[in-house]
DNA sequence: CCGTGTCTCTC
DNA sequence: CAAGAGAGACACGGG
């Protein structure tokens, strides 16, 4: 699609940017005009330092592209193709017939009507074959765990092999899209291919991060990435002591979250886990409805949980319901950095529409504003780098990757390092941990 | 061909 | 049912 503009004083800004700002759909050169001129003084300052320039810095990483081990992924594509045939003969053999596993519908006869398998869950169209039913199916039946090992390869196999092959120019590389406006949040997104989105766990995941690699013969990719950035965004917002001086000490959030639910020092792993559910709740605009399904427990104890959770971090709570009464009577919240959501649903007939937009108008701010440090970042990393051998090649929503040439991995990962902590100041520091390696797979420790 | 639904991957 | 923000593959049904 062809790009729109609005031109003022000779720059051109596009449509898409004032649209982004203003939450408002423009459809003329006319409508663009007034809504520029409508914008506080907040808004304006975010399109001329924050959005134009990170404009820049996409369209540079958009040509400079991703380098790709053709030949690794050549030899990948053959082995996840004879495993994929392997899993299909023997799920034949085993239910006596060929049935197309990518298709839910074939999947839910098979195991609801041909093996008599109970309904643990239904959708809007028939019985649930999601992974988490499977899951919980898996002791029934051996087809089970064939069937979610098939799901696993084919998704890796047709979701990055096959389009990452078909993207690759001639010498070696693939260029994604960036969208600085395609978000609520204003976190930036990734098409053709997707590769916010390229597998981490499970072998075949890692193997296609195996195949991203530094264009410098001897080079090396260096990945960034802050840690917890939501969890301190909320505490610099929310000013929680508690939140404040755990992140302040570099202690492990999640566990002195358990520690203070379930009230002793000796955390299990599981309790960990369920604290770490109960934070990443809290980020996303918490529901007992939703914690429960989380967590698998009902939704009495979920609640308890974020009615413990409250208690040691009232101050969180406080941001929270400060942060609804607002959205309530202004009809929008806004982030650190004064990007605005506007949020309708508050104000629907339908009880989930509206507590929607309350959970919305919470995780916004948190999202939105983490968003916008990461923007920060990069302006001040690009800045240094744009002379220089050294390349941005990706952003992951809390993580920056570079492609560098060997002599430049110490300056590298001391610059990004220091770009990235000292971006802009909270009240609590901002954490980044740098890893680099030969390969994308290397640099991710 | 296109929209909708389901499923699965990321932060 | 339904925890936030996304991309995208695929099946399927309507036109």
């Amino acid at each position: 699609m062809m790009e729109r503009y609005f031109k003022l004083n000779q720059v051109k800004i596009p449509i898409s940017l004032l649209e982004f700002l203003s939450n408002k759909k423009i459809s003329s050169l006319k409508e663009a005009e007034n809504t520029y001129f409508n914008l506080d003084e907040e808004q304006k300052s975010l399109l001329w330092n924050m959005e134009l320039p990170m404009l820049e810095v996409l369209e540079a990483m958009q040509r400079v592209g991703v380098q790709v081990d053709r030949k690794k992924l050549l030899i990948l594509e053959e082995e996840m193709a004879s495993e994929l045939d392997r899993i299909e003969k023997e799920i034949a053999e085993m239910v006596g017939e060929r049935i197309n596993l990518n298709s839910p519908r074939q999947i839910a006869f098979l195991l609801y009507e041909k093996l008599g398998l109970p309904i643990l869950r239904r959708g809007k169209s028939g019985p649930s074959t999601n992974e988490m039913v499977l899951r919980k199916l898996l002791p029934m039946h051996p087809v089970i765990e064939k069937i979610l090992y098939y799901r696993e390869v084919s998704k890796i196999f047709s979701s990055y092999v096959n389009p990452i092959l078909s993207g690759i120019d001639e010498s070696g590389k693939i260029y994604p899209t960036f969208s600085l406006t395609n978000t609520q949040t204003g976190r930036i997104t990734a098409v053709e291919p997707n590769l916010q989105t390229i597998p981490i766990r499970g072998k075949w995941g890692r193997r296609i991060r195996d195949v991203f690699v530094s264009r410098y013969p001897d080079g090396y990719i260096l990945s960034a990435d802050y840690s917890q950035i939501e969890l301190r965004v909320l505490a610099h917002i929310s000013q929680d002591r508690s939140l404040s001086s755990a992140l302040l000490s570099n202690k492990d959030v999640h566990t002195l979250t358990a520690q203070e639910i379930f009230g002793k020092k000796e955390i299990s792993e599981v309790e960990r886990d369920i604290a770490k559910r109960v934070n990443f709740g809290i980020v996303y605009g918490i529901s007992a409805q939703g914690l429960s399904e989380q967590l698998g427990v009902d939704k009495a104890s979920a609640q308890r949980f974020i009615d413990a959770y409250f208690r040691i971090y009232p101050g969180v709570k406080e941001f929270i319901d400060r942060t609804i009464r607002e959205a309530r009577t202004r009809g929008w919240v806004k982030t650190l950095w004064g990007h605005r959501r506007y949020l309708p649903e508050l104000f629907s007939k339908n009880k989930f529409q509206r507590m929607f937009g309350e959970r919305a108008a919470v995780n916004t701010i948190i999202q939105g504003s983490a968003a916008e440090i990461i923007k920060w970042a990069m302006l001040k990393v690009f800045s240094r780098i744009r002379e220089r051998d050294v390349f941005m090649i990706l952003q992951v929503h809390d993580e920056l990757v570079f492609d560098l040439p060997k002599e430049d991995l110490e300056w590298t990962q001391e610059m990004v390092k220091r770009e990235m902590e000292q971006a802009v100041k909270l009240n609590v520091p901002l954490k980044v941990d740098v890893h680099w390696g030969k390969t994308y797979l290397e640099a991710k420790g």
